[in-house]
DNA sequence: GATGCGTGGGT
DNA sequence: TACCCAAGCAT
């Protein structure tokens, strides 16, 4: 079972090269990422920890999520919620409010329950074991071992999307992920230091986001490329070697921007789970894959509208692709029976409208949500 | 183990 | 353009 961990766990003999982590380490001092999140690796070297709040926040919206993405979210969130136990008493719409437009939505609301774990259960304090940290909603084993690592340096086994890439290449794993995921734990927990495990599981993530890509990886700058057997292979985009995936399918709807005789516009909001959980939108059809369904609105009124045919927007989610009509029509406020409310145009940005919704709003009434430049 | 779950950027 | 991809988790 333990077959590709020999030639990682050399022990260091005298005059032995340096260990592959010890040149990833170096490498990391030199060359690490300056991240709102992190301290620095002399700061981290002296026994500094960085606050495992803004590790936990950090680690949430970074699933399947990019650096880039997360960095104003991350500092919109610590200015509304310094604390855990601030996070904690939040009202759960004020934090979809916040997230909106990160997605994946059941992040925020199992974001909300750790934070509330966490304040309640545990006295405000993160756990510090992988074990503890995983049981808390929203932790799985990525998150509650780089918490584990970064936040109160444990030797844990740090494997990301990131490591997978840099692992699989280092040892040409052939079995396509993410049947390959046990073995490759191994091989992380086999290379991984007891000597500053946090930033060797940072500079893990740091290689394989700067150097060695998905594309184009730029090994000749790889400070571990002469242990790499896909370097030296000369096929290191070979890998992680992945299975086929399976088309997307499309699926139609019609959304409808029932405004009143101020520009109000009515709003509800989604059931707690599923796609958009918990998140508002405006009233539609279901979404089929009849593109040629007659589409009824889903809520009475009074009189019936005339609506407008504004054309229609796309909007591809992780599994299907959406096509939506979007109609709009001016309805006396008193006219609609639903389960909804009228929100004014100046508060509509603040809404928990994920970037679907912001879409088919835009679309019937421009400038809703307009950036100031 | 397979599936459901967002969004924006890159090529 | 039509893909691919990004610090995964829950069921």
């Amino acid at each position: 079972m333990q077959r590709f961990t020999s030639t990682a766990q050399a022990l260091p003999l005298p005059n032995s090269p340096p260990s592959l982590a010890n040149l990833l380490l170096d490498w990391y001092d030199r060359s690490h990422r300056v991240l709102p999140w992190r301290i620095t690796p002399p700061m981290a070297k002296a026994g500094k920890r960085p606050d495992p709040y803004h590790i936990w926040l950090s680690e949430v919206m970074l699933q399947q999520t990019t650096v880039q993405a997360v960095k104003a979210y991350f500092a919109k969130f610590l200015d509304l919620w310094p604390t855990v136990g601030d996070l904690a008493a939040a009202e759960t719409e004020d934090v979809m409010k916040a997230w909106a437009g990160l997605g994946y939505y059941a992040r925020a609301r199992n974001l909300k329950k750790c934070a509330e774990a966490v304040a309640s259960l545990h006295g405000g304090r993160f756990p510090e074991t992988e074990e503890g940290l995983k049981a808390l909603p929203g932790i799985g084993d990525y998150t509650a071992a780089a918490i584990a690592a970064i936040a109160f340096n444990r030797q844990s086994a740090v494997l990301d999307g990131n490591v997978e890439r840099v692992i699989s290449r280092l040892y040409r794993v052939e079995t396509p992920v993410p049947a390959a995921r046990p073995d490759m734990r191994r091989l992380v927990a086999a290379i991984t230091p007891a000597d500053r495990p946090g930033d060797f599981a940072q500079a893990m993530m740091d290689l394989g986001a700067t150097i060695c890509t998905p594309r184009r990886p730029v090994c000749a700058l790889c400070p571990i490329n002469a242990d790499c057997r896909a370097f030296k292979a000369g096929d290191p985009e070979r890998f992680p070697v992945k299975l086929a995936k399976k088309a997307k399918p499309v699926r139609y709807g019609t959304a409808y921007v029932a405004t009143d005789a101020a520009g109000a516009v009515y709003l509800c909001k989604r059931g707690d789970k599923g796609l958009l959980g918990g998140m508002t939108e405006v009233p539609g059809t279901d979404w089929t894959a009849d593109a040629q369904a007659t589409p009824t609105p889903p809520f009475a009124t009074q009189t019936v509208p005339v609506w407008r045919d504004c054309g229609g927007i796309v909007h591809v989610f992780t599994h299907f692709e959406l096509r939506l009509a979007v109609r709009h029509a001016e309805v006396a406020r008193d006219a609609i029976t639903a389960n909804g409310w009228w929100e004014p145009r100046a508060t509509l940005a603040a809404q928990a409208l994920p970037t679907v919704m912001k879409k088919v709003i835009e679309k019937a009434l421009p400038g809703s949500f307009a950036k100031a430049s």
